[in-house]
DNA sequence: TCGTCATATGAACACCTGTTCATGTGTTGT
DNA sequence: ACAACACATGAACAGGTGTTCATATGACGA
């Protein structure tokens, strides 16, 4: 990395305004759209909003297999936005948080609208 | 891939009900968010809130070398968030979208409140 | 308890991503 | 025209990511 110094004073407004809002959390929330950044997830999540599903159908619907699924599922869970319901010998998965639906339908405004 | 069959008709809401709603979206969609998935260019996009910023002023805001941050905008120009404006030599960049700032509060909703 | 079903997990592998270094492009001032 | 400045771009390299294959866990029924 360089050492910066910009000769003359350039107008930028943002510049020498306090210092960043929370850096970690800006790194949080990267983390969180690097999870909504695969296909595979945001077919899941997107199966889910229209309710629960366990994870054989889930890898049925999405053509692919069971393991992959399972995988990606995990990275859901662990991120919280999907919560298991266990019954039996099947586990349901359905969105844990309002939120997801809130923040794909942001997604789609911005896709559909241009 | 394995060939999926599950024995018994489980009661997965969603199964069976109408086809993905186009799929090619979905795949759009990931790739919206994987754009977001990188903390340097959610740094970008938040600097970027306060106002129009132009690279060297960036990339001395983010602590990182002015190659780093130009080809990272050159992703963000490229996903229409981010726009250019020259003046002179230096080049100003703004949010292109009101959207932007949408998916970063929903992301900030989920991050924040639970 | 034993076999089967539903799901989870670990290892391995090919592929993708972000940074750095070096260099190129375009603009300004002299 | 030439040097300096602001930015862009290409190659290369390390580190990360998603799928597959094989195997493990855990629940159910006989």
């Amino acid at each position: 990395m360089e050492n910066i110094q910009p000769q003359k004073g350039h107008i930028c407004d943002a510049i020498n305004q306090a210092a960043e809002p929370d850096i970690e959390v800006l790194y949080d929330l990267s983390e969180l759209f690097k999870v909504f950044g695969d296909s595979t997830r945001i077919r899941i999540i997107t199966a889910l909003t229209a309710g629960e599903m366990c994870v054989l159908h889930l890898a049925e619907h999405l053509g692919m297999g069971q393991s992959a699924v399972s995988h990606q599922l995990r990275i859901l869970r662990t991120s919280g936005l999907v919560r298991p319901r266990r019954q039996g010998k099947t586990i349901y998965y359905s969105l844990d948080d309002d939120h997801v639906r809130e923040i794909l339908e942001a997604g789609l405004e911005h896709i559909l609208h241009r």
